[in-house]
RNA sequence: GGGGUCAUAGCUCAGCUGGGAGAGCAUCUGCCUUACAAGCAGAGGGUCAUAGGUUCGAGCCCUAUUGGCCCCACCA
């Protein structure tokens, strides 16, 4: 071990090693219960962000931690899927080289965006690797590789026999820029500035009668098909049935009665677009209103809307109005602000639009997925998360799958030329199997996350029966983001449902966002976004992992503060050298942490024994409930405070005596509960925590495939805790003197402790050494009574005792008087609050017991100690 | 409109099934004490948003209110 800390120096050392040994690879095994986690996809081609890095930290936490447990864990990837963001990315790019996608063609167009993956693929697997990513890469699977595109087709066919997937002609958003369907959840909603355009439209057959309405899209007015009144509306009964002309395109449309109007806002009228909006769809398909398609797929009026045919939306939206004014048919135009659906990938205004396209059938397929949840089968963690499952599930909608791209997988139907019949197949079809006519592939590809559902199975070998997917599906455990549940969470659950007839997970853990210092979203356009391996270069992966987990909670969003990698790279640090300072203290490496407990151990030895037992219990109670944060914040605060800031400070004093007879006792504690502290934080700092345990010990090869530490019944010593707590508050009371009286720590001093209790005496008397060397004292009395010791003493009391250090020249009476009379406040308040919850017959009657006889002791203490400030106090 | 979530020290956040308020950073005071100045010792700083309720006991549970964030739906 180097003197300094480098993780720079380490940790691509290091990872090669567990790769080079394949520590990270599990297979099934008949002994070991399995542990599997699937790995979100990444896109290859894109650059790690904070939200991967803190996804991937979770996830190899808790992995590292099974492992270590004894699972045969396994934490599988996938590293890219089909997306409309790869698909974009390369159309620019043929675009910079004035190449259009459909000049090239299909073929060509696929064998580019291979070419430019190669060229970027891997960037993102070497960053997690950085970060230290126990991810098996062995079993890495590209969703679009033949054996993932297997899956696809086998479960698009299976649901197409079943039912439930078809093809129809429905109302589906359009992005008029990515030129494709998109799903209701791949629609962000955008509060945008509007206008609101009252336009009049005539009535039939009755000269200078109108019927007002609004709209904020006047162009749809070219596939208006009826216009809509509240049946229950007396001001327009008598308008049902009758006709109105639509301005400009002078088409006549019926006015019909629909419950979906809404009577108070603005006139009471609607025009009805049932090809353009959801909810003239609606009303069209109950009122069985013709659908009239006006717009071309880049959103340009097609020769539907006449006059304004080949103009784009909103030059058409502005030659409407303007034409709508200069007839008189223009009411007036208002502001309006109103959300406004987008694309999220693009932030393009999405169309409505009705197309041809392929759904899958909600309603039955969401059933299981709606009861896994209830029955506890899938646990959502935090369970709040549960509210919005449950709201989306019960409101779900039929989902649309076809996508016009062509980076994805090509949907597996075939349509006979001649007699129309659509064959679904995972073979190729040249004939079409009802007639022998010519069959053409559909051209559509299947949506993103219809794959990407497919995920917990497919990427074990589904539809194969293998061995990997027998045993560890359903997986363990998916660590993911809570914006991510509707894409990707609830489509893998009904779909494993689905599929395989059981949940893919049992466990979701959520996280939240990673955001910036000010809580703004990390973003390209802010330019806010911190790089994580430029972190890792500064501090190291270990720091960021734990400045990621440190003080956080699942389930909500956190900000990235450098500080906090800071803080925790200085932690790594102190470990660092709290290792070196037992390997300089154990030369030659005389002590195992193997060999047998020494039977001289002192009560400082069994103190920090004790305190490292209960550590194992709780931290390994907190990992198995995923309350990662909580976990490391323990060892953490064991670590740097009771075993780096006292334990080893109060060995220095045997360590140091060569004639001590406990040196071996101190250093086998010092190794044991290092190891011990070690393995509890490798999850959370894999790097530094291996090259120390190399370093410590020989006897195994690596921390990462070593034991995880069982808490044990027989290494509680709670009296030695006590006894060292109570020196410790020795120290503290000399410390604060020290403060107080403004004494340097090289001032040596003698101290008094006296005290009645003979077992205080005995502890102090075998703790004398430390508690020298801790107080900076020259000497220390230990003494039954209070006579022999000099007068002007400085006093604090403490359990059971009194601590004197003679300062004559330092001691002020009045200060000393007013320091004991504030003390005794202090504990007189302690005892009435103690005397008053024990007085209370309720608490007495209902508490349990085991808190009863702690504020039982509490009280005794505190009238102990009163007693003795008291007795100090009349000396003075 | 519906739902969720948050409100705790100057800042950012923890606080597990209700049993005497914590961390990191920042601030102040001493220390280069032979593992560590990326450190050590000490200190200050909080009517846990407000008002009720349940309970022997509430930061935690319930209700209402206020303010911030998010999601869903979207009245044309």
């Amino acid at each position: 071990m180097d003197k300094k800390y480098s993780p720079s120096d380490i940790e691509g050392r290091l990872y090669k090693k567990w790769i080079d040994n394949r520590y990270f690879h599990a297979e099934a095994d008949a002994g070991k219960k399995p542990f599997s986690i699937v790995m979100p996809p990444p896109n290859v081609t894109g650059k790690l962000h904070m939200g991967h890095a803190l996804d991937n930290t979770m996830q190899d936490i808790i992995i590292r931690f099974k492992r270590m447990q004894g699972y045969a864990a396994v934490w599988i990837p996938g590293t890219d899927h089909a997306s409309i963001s790869t698909e974009v990315k390369v159309i620019n790019a043929l675009r910079e080289e004035g190449i259009d996608k459909n000049d090239i063609g299909r073929e060509a167009f696929l064998k580019r965006t291979w070419e430019w993956k190669e060229e970027y693929g891997g960037t993102i697997i070497s960053q997690l690797k950085k970060i230290g990513s126990s991810c098996d890469w062995e079993r890495e699977r590209f969703t679009m590789d033949e054996g993932l595109s297997k899956a696809v087709t086998k479960s698009f066919i299976d649901m197409y026999e079943k039912g439930l997937i078809y093809k129809g002609a429905r109302i589906i958003n359009w992005c008029p820029v990515c030129k494709t369907s998109i799903s209701d959840a791949e629609v962000e909603y955008a509060e945008k500035d509007g206008k609101f355009y009252h336009i009049k439209y005539p009535v039939t057959g009755e000269e200078g009668k109108y019927v007002e309405l609004a709209t904020t899209r006047p162009e749809t007015m070219l596939g208006d098909t009826a216009v809509a009144v509240n049946p229950e509306d007396e001001r327009y009964k008598d308008l049902v049935g009758k006709t109105v002309r639509i301005p400009l395109c002078n088409r006549e449309i019926p006015v019909i009665a629909d419950e979906y109007v809404d009577m108070e806002f603005g006139t009471g009228v609607v025009k009805i677009t049932p090809a353009h909006d959801p909810n003239d769809f609606a009303v069209g398909e109950r009122h069985g209103l013709p659908q009239i398609n006006i717009l071309n797929d880049d959103a340009t009026i097609n020769e539907n809307g006449g006059t304004y045919k080949g103009m784009d939306r909103y030059e058409a939206r502005k030659s409407i109005v303007s034409d709508l004014e200069k007839e008189g048919y223009l009411v007036g135009i208002k502001e309006h602000v109103h959300n406004v659906g987008t694309h999220d990938r693009c932030s393009t205004v999405v169309e409505p639009m009705i197309k041809e396209q392929w759904f899958v059938k909600m309603r039955d397929l969401i059933k299981p997925a709606i009861e896994g949840v209830k029955n506890g089968e899938i646990r959502l963690i935090p369970s709040s998360i549960e509210k919005t499952y449950y709201h989306w599930t019960d409101n779900i909608r039929d989902w649309c799958i076809s996508r016009q791209l062509w980076w994805g997988h090509r949907i597996p139907a075939y349509y006979c030329e001649s007699c129309g019949h659509i064959t679904v197949s995972d073979e190729d079809v040249s004939k079409c199997p009802e007639c022998g006519g010519e069959v053409r592939q559909d051209e559509d590809t299947l949506d993103t996350w219809f794959s990407s559902a497919l995920w917990p199975f497919s990427t074990l070998g589904w539809p194969e029966k293998t061995k990997d997917l027998e045993y560890f599906y359903p997986t363990s455990v998916l660590v993911t983001g809570y914006d991510i549940l509707f894409f990707w969470v609830i489509r893998m659950i009904f779909s494993g449902y689905e599929h395989m007839g059981e949940a893919p997970f049992k466990d979701v853990l959520f996280h939240g966002l990673v955001r910036d210092e000010k809580g703004r979203k990390m973003s390209k356009s802010l330019g806010n976004g911190i790089d994580p391996i430029d972190v890792i270069d500064e501090y190291g992966a270990d720091a960021l992992r734990a400045s990621l987990i440190s003080n956080t909670s699942p389930g909500n969003d956190m900000r990235f503060f450098m500080s906090r990698v800071e803080a925790a790279r200085n932690f790594a640090n102190k470990i660092w050298n709290s290792a070196r300072f037992i390997m300089m203290n154990d030369e030659g490496a005389r002590i195992n942490p193997s060999d047998p407990m020494p039977d001289n151990l002192t009560d400082a030895d069994k103190w920090i024994l004790s305190g490292v037992n209960r550590l194992v219990k709780d931290v390994t109670d907190n990992l198995n409930k995923y309350e990662l944060g909580i976990a490391y914040d323990k060892v953490d605060a064991f670590a740097w405070d009771e075993f780096c800031d006292w334990y080893v400070e109060m060995v220095k004093s045997r360590l140091y005596n060569e004639n001590d007879d406990t040196k071996d006792a101190a250093v086998w504690t010092l190794k044991t509960v290092l190891i011990k502290i070690l393995k509890l934080l490798h999850p959370f700092m894999p790097f530094v925590t291996e090259e120390i345990y190399c370093a410590i010990q020989s006897e195994e090869e690596s921390v990462v495939i070593s034991e995880w530490p069982k808490y044990s019944e027989d290494l509680n010593f709670p009296e030695e805790e006590n006894a060292t707590r109570n020196i410790q508050d020795a120290v503290k009371a000399v410390r604060n003197i020290r403060a107080q009286k403004d004494v340097p720590p090289s001032k040596k001093l003698d101290i008094y402790v006296v005290t009645e209790n003979k077992d205080t005496l005995d502890i102090f008397e075998k703790g004398k050494a430390f508690f020298k060397l801790l107080s900076g004292a020259q000497e220390v009395f230990i003494k039954s009574d209070a006579d022999s010791i000099p007068a002007q003493c400085v006093t604090a009391v403490i359990e059971n005792a009194s601590v004197y250090i003679p300062l004559s020249d330092l001691v002020d009476i009045e200060q000393e008087k007013e320091k004991l009379t504030l003390e005794m406040k202090r504990l007189e308040g302690e005892v009435k609050r103690c005397e008053g919850m024990l007085a209370n017959e309720n608490f007495v009657a209902k508490a349990p017991e085991a808190k009863i006889n702690e504020e039982k002791e509490k009280l005794e203490k505190y009238r102990q100690m009163l007693e003795n400030v008291k007795e100090n106090l009349s000396k003075i």
